[in-house]
DNA sequence: CATCAACCTGATCA
DNA sequence: ATGATCAGGTTGA
């Protein structure tokens, strides 16, 4: 599979990855996950299901066609291509995408990523020096040790999706079909959703990528290289329109463009 | 519908 | 050293 580890699992769409050395390690459900980059996909230490894998790079994504139409539509896009080749957009679990961008609210990448820690140490189980991502159950058991997690005021929303869950008030599983709209619409009932949060997991968990997320990082590349500013219904529609069917990859390409003077 | 202060925490900067 | 400001936003007024 055509697939680049660092840029993938490193450009902050998933919290859970670190680069040890040469591999990447990481949890998926309840297995420690080691892999390996090797020059036409990458080595898997840690399961016996490949398919997981291939499912969670999404390796039916055709890279090639997917750059190609995204450079076709912008010229300033296209130049930031090249360093971005192998990037993939991942297919995240549901649940635990969801409860991981609630907490991803104001929040740099560092923190979030100890906060989504935080969590996984605290209640989920140990797999061995790395935690799974909690349950519902596992959380609501224990739920008075949140402040050890440090989430700050996304503790109660964390807490409140994971009743929602439990309860089956909320199913991560049955927005599985939805259309993009449809599939925002329900995340931005869960508290601690907004716009670009929904946005975020419809992208990366529900492959929706016509999503277009947009952070304070995004608004300032729309804003500096496009001229357009305003709310976020009016810059996500207008990303849209100018990305196409693909705008979720373009997002990821504009999100490097902030590190270019 | 648009605007805006408040919000936990930790890191960075004056 | 201690205080202000900001960081992958959302909420409620």
């Amino acid at each position: 599979m055509d697939v680049d580890l660092d840029s993938t699992l490193g450009c902050g769409q998933a919290h859970r990855w670190h680069k040890v050395d040469d591999s990447w390690e990481g949890v998926l459900g309840n297995e420690v996950i080691t892999l390996t980059q090797t020059p036409d996909g990458f080595e898997c230490e840690g399961t016996d299901d490949e398919n997981l894998i291939l499912d969670y790079f999404r390796h039916d994504d055709d890279l090639d066609s997917i750059y190609e139409e995204c450079a076709r539509s912008d010229e300033f896009v296209s130049g930031l291509i090249d360093r971005c080749r192998g990037l993939r957009i991942l297919r995240q679990p549901h649940y635990e995408c969801i409860a991981t961008y609630i907490l991803a609210t104001n929040a740099n990448v560092k923190r979030i990523g100890a906060m989504v820690e935080g969590v996984c140490r605290t209640f989920g189980r140990n797999l061995g020096g790395r935690y799974s991502f909690p349950t519902p159950e596992e959380i609501l058991a224990k739920k008075d040790l949140i402040h050890e997690c440090r989430l700050g005021y996304r503790a109660d929303r964390f807490i409140e999706y994971a009743q929602s869950v439990h309860d089956g008030t909320f199913d991560p599983d049955a927005l599985e079909s939805t259309s993009y709209e449809e599939c925002v619409e329900a995340l931005l009932r869960i508290k601690g959703v907004g716009p670009k949060v929904a946005d975020c997991i419809a992208l990366f968990s529900y492959g929706h990528l016509e999503a277009f997320p947009i952070d304070a990082r995004i608004g300032n590349v729309l804003r500096d290289r496009y001229g357009v500013e305003g709310s976020y219904k009016k810059l996500a529609q207008y990303a849209r329109e100018r990305f196409g069917r693909y705008a979720g990859y373009a997002q990821e390409f504009l999100y490097h463009a902030d590190f270019i003077e």
